[in-house]
RNA sequence: GCGGGUGUAGUUCAAUGGUAGAACUCCAGCCUUCCAAGCUGAUAACGUGGGUCCGAUUCCCAUCACCCGCUCCA
């Protein structure tokens, strides 16, 4: 079998309708993808069943919709403003780029680096001549500053004063909401809070298709707990976010556990699943011990208070958070790569299979006419029954055969091919994409048989 | 942003300084009662902008995008 590479599964999402290249007639704009009719299918099936195990079938599970656009004071308080900023230096002579930052604290193994404003870390590196690492000159630019935020303007007049960011990440969606959620829902310690989003960061790199991009969709959890809570929480998170992509289909053997020994000022811990893509380990999803580091500063920063009063102890406190973010679209490459597979037949020919969990496939079913002239009209008929409970398909080009490998490629569980039978007995044949295995129903019982097999 | 590579149909590939060719896919039809069969027909491409030239898809320059490596990714 001929690896899956991602130059493959670009051309396959292209092919199929799962995912396109942004802007594309205008040739492009790098690092943006476009979601088709088949991949946004996916996705929202991905999000849905992130929705069923992290909100629906949790206690003390809330979702929120928090808006792209947050007051730049926000970010302040965060720390992006400050620190999600790159002063970046290249060297002239072999062109390499640096951070300035690292540059000096590496030069002195020490971080002094850290404390210095571009001013101060220019005149560090030109009076003690800080070499450049790869080819050992000082000849460098000037520091640049790269702002990883992006920025946009609120108002008619463009200056620094409305200047509002696309959020970076949708964490503090949550934390400003946190009162109003824990009072609005009456919610006691711990609980947490859900959000889907788009999220921004304007990166250097291009990525890997969908897994880096400039504009990406995050499904996020964040836990309120008492300190002291905190570390049991956190390892249960991890362990119940791999437990999710198991559950999604992923193998034990594609997934593990990445450790992180450099942490962020925020961090006490933080550990990242990480997948086996054809380029490597990547992370899909991050769970960090976020401390009580967001709120305090909230509560320094809005000058509102984000004490919980603790109805058992009496005691007021800012609640520790225990953040678990999944890379949407990162999630779903993972799932595109773990699903497709070519099989060879008894026969010797081959297919190409995408083995989704049906709750996730695009389509759930696929009505096939056996011969188009003959039975149309009753697969249709069939075709608009079901299609009230489920996405279905209908198919009646060229021969039977071939409509099959359409649906496996594109992930549909289920064919049903009307015959004579459908329009004598009343029954259908049902077709199993894995198992290529068939049986026969009564029309009647096609509905139910199907929602039983497609749940997560 | 740096270095290297690549840009021809939806995909994979040809050829050519002078009307761009195929296979597969897709579409229409014929045939067909369960796994990519066959037949007929149709649609469909030189990434973009300059330059050289009588004439550029081809040569040159720029640009854009993608790939590999670096850098970056609290």
């Amino acid at each position: 079998m001929e690896e899956m590479t991602m130059e493959k599964m670009v051309n396959l999402c292209k092919q199929y309708g799962f995912i396109f290249q942004g802007s594309e007639i205008y040739d492009g704009l790098a690092n943006t993808w476009d979601y088709g009719p088949l991949g946004s299918r996916l996705k929202n099936n991905v999000k849905d069943a992130w929705r069923k195990r992290f909100i629906q079938e949790r206690k003390n599970a809330y979702e929120l919709d928090a808006d792209i656009l947050m007051h730049p004071r926000v970010w302040e308080a965060s720390g992006h403003v400050e620190s999600f900023a790159d002063p970046l230096i290249d060297c002239r002579k072999c062109k390499t780029r640096h951070r300035a930052d690292n540059l000096i604290n590496d030069f002195t193994n020490s971080s002094i680096g850290d404390a210095m404003t571009n001013e101060e870390m220019m005149d560090y590196i030109n009076k003690n001549k800080v070499p450049c690492p790869k080819c050992g000159s000082c000849d460098f630019t000037d520091i640049r500053q790269f702002k990883l935020m992006f920025e946009t303007y609120r108002g008619v007049t463009q200056d620094s004063k409305n200047i509002v960011y696309l959020r970076p990440e949708n964490a503090q969606g949550e934390y400003v909401n946190f009162l109003n959620v824990q009072r609005s829902m009456r919610a006691k310690l711990p609980f947490s809070i859900g959000q889907i989003g788009k999220a921004f960061r304007n990166e250097i790199t291009p990525g890997n298709f969908t897994f880096r991009t400039i504009e990406f969709e995050q499904m996020e959890y964040q836990t309120f707990c008492k300190e002291g809570n905190d570390v049991e929480l956190y390892e249960y998170f991890k362990e119940y976010g791999k437990k999710f992509y198991m559950d999604l289909g992923i193998p034990e053997n594609k997934l593990r556990f990445h450790d992180h020994e450099k942490l962020a000022f925020y961090a006490k811990a933080a550990c990242d699943i990480e997948y086996l893509f054809p380029f490597g380990w990547g992370e899909i999803n991050g769970t960090h011990n976020r401390t009580n580091y967001d709120l305090t500063r909230h509560e320094q920063y809005s000058g509102k208070s984000m004490q919980y009063l603790d109805p058992e102890t009496n005691e007021k406190y800012i609640p520790y958070i225990i953040e678990s973010t999944y890379g949407l679209d990162r999630t779903v490459l993972a799932i595109l790569f773990n699903a497709y597979h070519e099989d060879t037949l008894e026969d010797g020919s081959k297919r190409e299979v995408l083995s989704l969990h049906p709750y996730l496939s695009p389509y759930k079913v696929a009505i096939l006419p056996l011969v188009k002239k003959i039975h149309s009209d009753r697969a249709m008929e069939i075709y608009n029954t079901l299609s009230k409970y489920f996405m279905c398909t209908y198919d009646d080009s060229s021969n039977i055969g071939k409509r099959y490998r359409r649906e496996d490629v594109i992930g549909t569980p289920f064919c049903i091919t009307v015959d004579d039978d459908t329009i004598n007995n009343n029954t259908v044949t049902i077709r199993n994409r894995d198992t290529m295995e068939q049986v026969k129903l009564n029309v009647d019982e096609v509905k139910d048989y199907i929602l039983e097999k497609i749940q997560f």
